[in-house]
DNA sequence: CATGCGTCACGGAG
DNA sequence: TCTCCGTGACGCAT
């Protein structure tokens, strides 16, 4: 059934480079005589990309073939949300958004997309598979992913910002993608607009099949990021882009609300 | 209850 | 083909 028998963090490299020090495996309850160890033998070789205010970690989280397998399977499994559901009311003009989207988590986890609010799935195994593939590259855990598919370089996604208002502020961001390779760019707030306050160089990011970008805080807060169009892109991509939504409630699992 | 802030995608210009 | 810019009704926080 599962035809990945090592760890996604082990099979993605080769190299036996030393990652991120910050990125560290979380030992959770473990048997004592479980090979845990053999996790750290081989880190992720993290790129590092900083700018004024921007923090963010990139590295190749999948082979090629295990990405390909995992793109074929997501295709099957994700289940997106219909042109209705996801429909944006736009300087007043309702838009289709130019993508396809979905959203998984755990039980009772909403989304929230310009004033609409809907229920997350529950977790699918491959996408299970692909949220303890990033917990083990990043000792990060997550409740909630949001799924992006774009078909081909037609569709894309405007700058925006994540809304952190119910993110846990010390859990990164973190962005799987699959399929075609698609620029990623980020601009700081302050260098937006006709008169910018600052002149800031925006970031321009190439998001590679199989690859994972962190994004650390403080980066939300003041880079928006966007997936601009691009023509000659044939063929489609999809991201994940994995969160921990905050849940604290002392009387209970209410519904708690993601948003993007 | 009132007010203010931030948002989302398209289409046209250069 | 790419990038920048102008376009506002609405949800939500205060």
């Amino acid at each position: 059934m599962d035809p990945f028998v090592t760890s996604p963090c082990k099979r993605a490299n080769a190299t036996g480079e030393s990652g991120n020090p910050r990125k560290r495996i979380k030992l959770e309850e473990e048997d004592e005589e479980s090979p845990i160890m053999a996790e750290f033998s081989n880190p992720i070789p993290w790129q590092k990309i900083e700018a004024e205010e921007l923090d963010c970690d990139y590295a190749l989280l999948f082979s090629k073939q295990q990405a390909d397998e995992l793109f074929k399977r997501l295709e099957k499994e994700v289940e997106y949300f219909t042109e209705e559901e996801t429909r944006v009311l736009v300087f007043g003009k309702l838009h289709r958004i130019p993508r396809k989207q979905a959203t998984y988590g755990d039980s009772g986890l909403m989304y929230s997309f310009s004033g609409v609010h809907l229920l997350a799935r529950p977790w699918t195994p491959t996408l299970e598979y692909i949220r303890d593939a990033v917990t083990d590259a990043t000792g990060n855990t997550f409740n909630f992913v949001l799924v992006n598919r774009y078909k081909d370089g037609h569709d894309h996604i405007c700058e925006h910002r994540d809304d952190e208002r119910e993110l846990d502020p010390t859990c990164p961001i973190a962005s799987v993608s699959l399929g075609a390779a698609r620029d990623f760019m980020l601009r700081h707030r302050d260098s937006r607009g006709q008169q910018p306050q600052r002149r800031i160089k925006p970031v321009k990011l190439l998001l590679a099949h199989g690859s994972l970008l962190l994004m650390n805080q403080p980066t939300n807060t003041h880079w928006y990021h966007s997936v601009p169009p691009r023509k000659r892109v044939l063929t489609p991509r999809i991201n994940l882009t994995f969160r921990r939504i905050v849940t604290e409630n002392v009387l209970g699992p209410a519904p708690a609300r993601a948003r993007s």
